[in-house]
DNA sequence: AGCACGCCGACT
DNA sequence: GTCGGCGTGCTC
């Protein structure tokens, strides 16, 4: 016998093997092989068992790896699909569903510190009426998605929990995505006192024991609710009845690496293998969402209304040109914003400050000579770090001591300019003495138990005012906030991306949605030099219509996702002329392969950042109304490999 | 991805 | 005269 075998390679084609005689036949696709490959000995995925070969001299398996199939059916479904929808291989997709070495040894059940069983809550109507849909369509067994758009505060995740426990009641299991594990304790308990033993989390962050034991309980059935970020939609339960993709805008869903696959898409994938219901929620939903829900191949369903009828806050926009005229220099803090959180300290009440930017000063430029420091490795500036006292590039993570002068012409010093947040949280010492402050970006977060730290010291109101990076905005329950300032709302807004609008308006509205989740009703301050921008108005009204309708004219106006796909294609190397001069080559290859078909071309042009960790990149990008041609042409160009004139390209299908 | 084979520049 | 650069091709 035969098994044909796939391999974590950038090759698509499987290889043929013989299968030993005295194996038997229990060799079986799913499984694991050892397979001599050229002078390696190479971990395999079988996905097929024949009789016959074309191949003349085959090589037999050295070694099985499982004793049963790792991968499951849907398994191999799916990664079949999804290399085929992103331009990777199985084995690629294979290797990134079972990261790390996976022991299939069992070792002691998991600990499962399970709470007391907790009985659910009334649904208001609304959240009545949206389960009543929820429940029909997971009872028809066949494929069904639905967008949930749910205000902040609105009950979305009570009606994830019922959705599964439907699941449950029919004997199947339920997957529910969240962007990050770390940031989601208070869900991940509610689910455990919903659920109990059923749960099983999937992250990143693993060990590689738990990873086994986490695998061999979905596959056995013995757990069947898994909460995990968004590698868990390839989770090897054997029959999923439904598919939650909380936050479903966070851009996490996409991953940055090979393969670079959307969470949502493979969600919808294994939804029709399976017969099973995808619900997408979000207070901000993604405009490629929205978009399919207008067009009803999603169903939109709406919670309009905060559990206990609590109002949203109160949102106002700071004109920071105001200020700038009066005292002819930016400042930090206008006086309306210091105001409120001095009132908000003084009435011990807690705040949150938003900068989008970490560190202490954007640039450090020299006033004598003009330069303004490098990154040796990356074509970006560098970040001054206070904490560290050293200069930070954020791309590749080298840093560099300040010195006391400019490398450039050695005489001036630096001066440092630009916000981030370390810069506001020693502005806040000064203007506020003896105020309590605590920082939460990835860089006050970077140490264990850091999160769990932050948040006990400020449920036990030890801290005055939180100043942070998006790491705020997303899911933090802190009833006792009342104020919410947003330092500048332009940080993103003016991101050189067409998405620089949809990010601002959710990081807007998440971080708004902060302030009064408890008694109090919250405030919430948003300063910008772009107080018209369609995004900070409809933000400031709550207004998710309003930003879609400016946003999709935008996006329909200019050719953009998701009225037309796209397909970057990213050429690197180390010497700028080859990568310039294979970019160009590939171009008009490209070109000729598109011919007369309706996709368009647009560069190539080295990419915003030209170079990253001494990588030249140069971009160019493909645009169309379906994402196969644009593949077709791709592949008639670099036929199997990912490889141009010797440089690597990347394929990015979709690109965030 | 690795690794082998294969032709053109600066060193013992 | 050799060591070594990385272009190209192959792996059942």
């Amino acid at each position: 016998m035969i098994a044909e075998v796939v391999f974590h390679l950038p090759i698509s084609r499987g290889f043929d093997y013989l299968i030993p005689e005295a194996w038997g036949v229990s060799v079986q696709p799913g499984m694991r092989v050892l397979a001599p490959f050229g002078a390696r000995r190479l971990v395999g995925y079988v996905v097929d068992v024949r009789a016959s070969s074309r191949i003349r001299h085959l090589k037999p398996l050295l070694r099985r790896i499982d004793d049963e199939p790792l991968i499951t059916p849907v398994q191999q479904g799916l990664a079949q699909q999804t290399a085929q929808a992103y331009a990777c291989t199985r084995g690629e997709v294979y290797a990134n569903m079972l990261p790390a070495a996976l022991r299939v040894r069992s070792s002691p059940p998991q600990e499962s510190t399970a709470p007391e069983h907790e009985s659910p809550p009334t649904l208001t109507s609304q959240q009545a009426a949206v389960f009543d849909a929820f429940r029909a369509a997971i009872v028809s067994r066949r494929p069904h998605t639905f967008l949930l758009h749910g205000v902040t505060g609105s009950g979305k995740t009570e009606l994830y929990l019922r959705v599964i426990a439907e699941a449950l009641a029919q004997g199947r299991g339920g997957i529910c995505l969240v962007p990050e594990i770390a940031m989601t304790p208070q869900t991940i308990d509610r689910f455990r006192r919903r659920f109990g033993d059923e749960v099983v989390l999937w992250h990143s962050r693993l060990t590689a024991r738990q990873r086994g034991e986490a695998w061999g309980a979905m596959k056995a059935g013995s757990r069947r609710v898994v909460v995990g970020t968004r590698s868990a939609v390839f989770a090897p339960l054997a029959a999923v009845g439904c598919l939650i993709l909380d936050e479903e805008h966070d851009p996490s869903y996409k991953q940055d690496q090979t393969p670079r696959y959307h969470a949502r898409d493979v969600a919808l994938a294994r939804a029709r293998l399976e017969g099973a219901v995808v619900i997408l929620g979000s207070a901000t939903p993604s405009v490629e969402s929205y978009y399919e829900a207008q067009r009803r191949t999603y169903r939109l369903v709406c919670l309009t209304e905060r559990i206990n009828q609590r109002p949203m806050p109160k949102v106002e926009v700071i004109d920071m040109r105001d200020a700038l005229a009066h005292r002819h220099r930016a400042v930090m803090l206008s006086d309306r914003l210091s105001l409120a959180l001095r009132r908000a300290v003084e009435s011990q009440e807690q705040a949150i400050l938003f900068l989008n930017r970490r560190g202490f000063a954007r640039v450090a430029q020299c006033p004598a000579c003009g330069a303004v420091r490098q990154c040796h490795a990356c074509s970006t500036p560098m970040i001054y770090h206070a904490t560290r006292q050293q200069l930070l590039c954020h791309y590749c993570n080298r840093s560099e001591p300040l010195g006391d002068t400019c490398p450039s012409c050695d005489r001036g010093y630096l001066r440092l300019r630009g916000l981030g947040t370390e810069r506001v949280e020693s502005e806040l010492h000064r203007l506020f003495p003896g105020i309590s402050v605590a920082r939460m970006d990835t860089d006050a977060m970077a140490a264990r138990e850091s999160h769990r730290r932050l948040y006990d010291a400020m449920t036990s109101q030890q801290v005055g005012v939180l100043v942070g990076t998006q790491m705020v905005a997303k899911g933090l329950d802190l009833p006792q906030v009342t104020f919410v300032g947003v330092i500048s709302a332009d940080t993103s807004l003016n991101l050189p991306d067409f998405r620089a609008g949809e990010h601002t308006f959710d990081l807007l509205t998440q971080v708004a949605g902060r302030a009064g989740r408890g008694e109090r009703p919250g405030r919430v301050l948003i300063q910008t030099y772009c107080p018209t921008h369609y995004a900070i108005q409809a933000a400031s009204h709550h207004d998710y219509e309003a930003f879609y309708r400016a946003e999709i004219a935008m996006r329909q106006r200019l050719g953009l996702p998701p009225c037309l796909r796209l397909i970057e294609l990213t050429v690197q190397g180390r010497k700028a002329e080859t990568v310039e001069r294979a970019a160009e080559t590939l171009t008009r290859a490209l070109k000729q392969a598109i011919g007369r078909r309706r996709i368009h071309l647009l560069g190539p042009a080295p990419h915003r950042v030209a170079m990253v960790r001494k990588t030249i990149r140069w971009r160019l990008v493909l645009k169309a109304r379906r994402v196969a041609p644009m593949l077709e042409a791709i592949r008639a160009v670099l036929g199997e490999t990912r490889h141009f004139h010797g440089c690597p390209v990347v394929i990015d299908v979709d690109p965030l």
